[in-house]
DNA sequence: GTCTATATGGAGATAGAC
DNA sequence: GTCTATCTCCATATAGAC
């Protein structure tokens, strides 16, 4: 029985943060269960390994996008809709640039030194390549085109996160977003 | 006196190699010491931490980087040079998306949960970017819009090895790299 | 300068009472 | 289900002979 159903959420909600600020690394589970105000013998009632906490995580963060997707899908114009998801990286330019994309930057160290995780951590950007993708169809570009446009649309926004953590500089960010949107107004 | 002048590169190199693979946090410095045939004890003569090692590597890309781009300012036209530096990703582009790139996985893992290793980790990408803009100006570009295409440019290579990495597809930068290069003729 | 041996601390994971 | 206490391993770093 669950006397704490949203337990599990509390420790993954921890973590989520934890991560994205220290890195998987250099997070420690005593950290964990001290932000969730848990024990620490009892974070292993909820995950068998600490890889497991790198999976819910995964989990949670393809559930944002697919729940950010979806409200955009909202929208009217799919060149508004693009341009939406640019703006995001604009309101988090603060929190990426000290960061880093909690998406990318938690795929590129969990890359590391590892074999089967790869496919939890790919799922997030393909769900967002898929969206890109979509919607530059819906612009009439050919099928091809439009994978290519979406390609270059993530690793912009996933570049510009990485560039503007290792400056420093939340305003390069900024800067690539408008850059984007003017193309998105031309494309 | 050094009976091996060179052990300290020796070292660095497997370093460079193994940290690029595994990731700094799962490469030990045992690892390091059995690569370079050295004994574990006598890497301490050459590097007061394991941080220390991570400057060295960092310092090693950035003379690459300079070293790489004085080779390509040969070439007699900016476009053609910043085609070329869009060309060595692709050239790069198995082991980019096995590794990431070797500059920006590596950035991004040290930025997190650590304070002054920033000045060493954001040289190389200064570079980078000063390198670009100057090659954007000499299109005729203002000032501010060089800037900004450098930046689009950078962070346009960071993410899609980024992107390469976490699906395992090497042609995802087969296909940004044309993009770009599209892009670059026309702009 | 180079080595072997070892100290030290930290973090993942488990045992078992309640 | 939750806790405290603890086991165990492993990686950084040091000591000190050669």
């Amino acid at each position: 029985m669950k006397n704490a159903p949203d337990k599990r959420e509390r420790l993954t909600d921890a973590a989520a943060v934890l991560i994205h600020r220290q890195g998987f690394a250099h997070t420690t589970l005593a950290d964990i269960a001290v932000a969730s105000n848990v024990a620490l013998g009892s974070v292993y009632y909820y995950f068998k390994t600490k890889d497991d906490v790198a999976k819910a995580i995964l989990n949670r963060r393809q559930s944002e996008i697919s729940q950010t997707l979806e409200e955009i899908d909202q929208l009217p114009d799919s060149r508004k809709r693009l341009e939406a998801l640019v703006n995001i990286w604009v309101s988090d330019r603060d929190i990426d640039a000290r960061y880093g994309c909690p998406i990318g930057s938690l795929c590129y160290e969990l890359a590391k030194g590892r074999g089967p995780l790869s496919s939890e951590a790919s799922e997030p950007f393909r769900t967002l390549l898929a969206w890109c993708e979509k919607q530059f169809r819906l612009l009439g570009k050919s099928k091809q085109k439009a994978a290519a446009f979406a390609l270059h649309m993530v690793a912009s926004l996933q570049g510009i996160s990485l560039i503007a953590n290792a400056l420093g500089e939340p305003d390069t960010i900024l800067s690539e977003a408008k850059f984007l949107s003017d193309w998105l107004r031309n494309v």
